[in-house]
RNA sequence: GCGAGCAUAGCUCAGCUGGUGAGAGCGCCUGACUGUGGAUCAGGAGGUCGCGGGUUCGAUCCCCGCUGCUCGCCCCA
């Protein structure tokens, strides 16, 4: 049997799994809240390839990071270009905004994406090689934090929409160019006599990302006496971080400031948050993400200031409520008796679908009983029964599936009865 | 890339220190019920016990290898 790759998976209706996590209603939702706040909030859809040249990644995301240098699908294409599946979606939508000039015709660019991103990680509760990501960028000339307090208001809403709790937002701020140098070399200083107590994994990181030292859970008691990263940021990042902030409880958000929290990629300047999930497992991200003031510049653009995030949509669904229903099942449908009455169902179950209703009938010449006995497991609301007897009189029975009361309906009076419904 | 656990019917699992016939619940199909589902009852279909090797008179059970899944580390969404 041929099966899904490692570490891949279906998304299916709910009838073939009951895996939650894995129905293919429960991600519609996630994505139609999603695109109901974006709508409110003036987002418009972008989709870029889900290839591109390896270049915008390695210089977009860093070649240093764990992304490019170990988790990406990559290969040469037979004219030679380097090409891989995108990892993250940043650094396209960036592309895609200098490629069409789009800093030309606006001075604020705010963008959603929703698609599957790759990577080449061993799979986990919540990690696929292949998931989903929904994300906004908002790209120009303004880097007013009043910009990133808006975004999370925003995520705030798809999250009570979607009745997602036990969440908690932590924020920080990773400073930028010209002062993460400092606090990098600071850190190198504290850290060094520490070295020899450090564990294997920060003896690592002190070479290749020294920031994240700070986020080892293993060593926490020792780092904790650094001086933390926030007192070494300059005085342009610390203001955009109390301003941040300021908005924040302005509009009544609740967050943790994580002075510990790093993010993995390269492109990220002052302003770094994620929203966890005390249900999701080690993988408790629901969403992450911050400011890229010098990404345009590094892909070859003019000057700009970006924020944005990515969820994950696999793990959101993961989060919602598990009594939630599918909205896409059919309501009607219509158990034929006979040829003739077939005949007859076929032409009106076109009229109903032109109105609108969601419904279906069997091909196969069977009993009223089998035929209810399959509505019923279809879970469709109502049944419309016709044979010969309704033919002749003109007259079609309606029966509701939860009463179980039946009542007589000429055709006009069915369709205008769902056209009612509408 | 590293570590641990698991692998028996479509699904969830049982199978008592290796010993005549491979099981349960749910689901599926048929009938009791000639044109009325859910409940009940009676039948039925469905399994190379993940794959390969070894130990043994005998392996679903013990050992080794492989594959897959799951969870954790790393890292991320």
């Amino acid at each position: 049997m041929i099966k899904t790759v490692k570490y891949t998976r279906d998304i299916l209706p709910e009838e073939f799994t009951n895996d939650l996590s894995a129905q293919s209603h429960r991600f519609q939702h996630v994505e139609a809240v999603a695109r109901e706040a974006f709508r409110r909030y003036g987002y418009r859809e972008i989709r870029t390839p889900i290839f591109e040249h390896t270049e915008l990644f390695a210089r977009g995301v860093g070649q240093e990071t764990d992304i490019v240098s170990k988790e990406m699908y990559s290969w040469t294409d037979v004219n030679n270009d380097r090409l891989t599946l995108r990892p993250e979606n940043t650094a396209p939508v960036i592309r895609s905004y200098i490629e069409h000039k789009m800093w030309a015709s606006s001075d604020l660019v705010k963008l959603f994406y929703i698609g599957p991103m790759f990577r080449r990680e061993r799979g986990q509760k919540g990690r696929f090689r292949q998931f989903y990501q929904i994300g906004v960028e908002v790209l120009g000339k303004s880097d007013n934090p009043a910009i990133e307090a808006e975004v999370i208001e925003m995520i705030y809403w798809i999250l009570d929409e979607l009745k997602i709790s036990d969440t908690e937002l932590l924020v920080n701020s990773v400073g930028c160019p010209a002062c993460r140098p400092q606090f990098n070399e600071t850190l190198r200083r504290e850290l060094a006599p520490l070295l020899r107590e450090l564990c294997a994994d920060c003896n690592r990181r002190y070479e290749t990302n020294i920031l994240r030292v700070l986020d080892c859970k293993q060593d926490a008691e020792r780092t904790a006496q650094l001086t933390p990263i926030l007192d070494l940021l300059c005085r342009e990042c610390n203001l955009h971080f109390l301003q941040f902030r300021s908005y924040l409880d302005h509009k009544g958000i609740p967050y943790r400031v994580e002075p510990r929290l790093v993010r993995g990629l390269d492109y990220y300047t002052r302003t770094a948050f994620e929203v966890t999930s005390r249900t999701l497992g080690a993988q408790s991200a629901l969403l992450g993400g911050g400011r890229y003031d010098g990404l345009s510049e590094t892909l070859g653009g003019p000057p700009t200031k970006g924020f944005g995030f990515a969820l994950g949509l696999d793990r959101f669904v993961m989060s919602l409520p598990h009594d939630l229903a599918d909205p896409s099942r059919p309501e009607l449908y219509i158990a034929y008796l006979g040829e003739r009455a077939f005949a007859y169902a076929m032409t009106l179950i076109s009229k109903l679908r032109r109105q609108g209703i969601a419904c279906v009938m069997d091909f196969e010449q069977r009993s009223l009983r089998s035929a209810m006995k399959l509505a019923d497991k279809l879970k469709v609301a109502k049944v419309l029964i016709v044979g010969d007897n309704e033919l002749d009189q003109g007259q079609l029975i309606l029966r509701d599936m939860r009463s179980g009361e039946q009542q007589l309906l000429t055709e006009d009076e069915l369709l205008r009865f769902f056209h009612g419904q509408k």
